[in-house]
DNA sequence: GCGACAG
DNA sequence: ATCTTGTCGC
């Protein structure tokens, strides 16, 4: 799938002022209605990103979920072009990202990212400004806070409680995904409610914490410490 | 000024 | 995220 060529803009940010403009322009383009239903769902995507001297390495793994097996799997490999600093993840994962979206040949629902969604000071986390930039139905999966107000949920799996923006605008969900464990951050990327995020995300999680499908690309992302010139699959 | 700060 | 060895616990 391609975005728009007239988004390509957004992708590259000279620093962190022309960033944080991009992050306001971007918000136009923001969905905020449910564009999915449990029961109609079939591909998704789970993608990550993992980095490696001066080079990042994307990966996406297309699951279907009413066959319950992975369809497809795309890993590229470019130039880092952007540094991590905090509330501008986005500008470092997006480029990569986007070249391996483009090269996947199934047509996702759904793209679950590591990293947040609404859950960011300007409501541009990286699920969010993936999807304004693809418009397609997104989710941030993060394993850590970055933005947001909430309680801890009870140690129980499926439990969960809202995360808040200050005013009290519900943003996301801390989910307790395995028991245990610390929960997670699962918050609004593009084109879904916070119901949706917390029922898809327990139907994607089996024996560990992370969504197996986000475990599948993080382990894909980094499988190549030898040999591998840049395809997998 | 101080603390927080996705990956 | 990445750099890294062992180690505690189910």
């Amino acid at each position: 799938m391609k975005i728009k060529p007239e988004k390509r803009i957004y992708l590259n940010a000279h620093n962190t002022k022309i960033a944080r403009q991009f992050q306001r322009e971007l918000w136009k383009f923001f969905e905020r209605r449910c564009l999915l239903k449990m029961d109609k769902i079939d591909l998704i995507a789970g993608c990550d990103v993992s980095y490696r001297r001066d080079k990042a390495r994307a990966c996406v793994c297309i699951y279907s979920f009413k066959r319950k097996k992975i369809i497809e799997e795309i890993c590229i490999e470019e130039k880092i072009s952007f540094p991590y600093i905090p509330t501008f993840l986005s500008f470092r994962e997006a480029p990569p990202l986007i070249s391996a979206i483009e090269k996947i040949k199934s047509k996702p629902e759904l793209y679950i990212f590591d990293g947040q969604g609404l859950a960011h000071p300007l409501r541009m986390g990286l699920a969010t400004h993936m999807g304004c930039l693809l418009e397609k139905p997104t989710i941030g999966f993060a394993k850590s806070h970055l933005y947001g107000v909430f309680e801890e949920p009870p140690n129980i799996k499926g439990a969960y409680t809202f995360l808040k923006t200050e005013s009290g605008e519900i943003i996301g969900a801390v989910l307790r995904t395995r028991k245990d464990t610390k929960p997670v951050f699962a918050s609004i990327g593009w084109g879904v409610d916070v119901a949706f995020v917390i029922d898809i995300i327990m139907e994607l999680v089996s024996r560990y914490k992370i969504p197996d499908i986000l475990r599948r690309a993080d382990y894909l992302t980094k499988n190549r410490r030898k040999n591998d010139k840049g395809t997998c699959s």
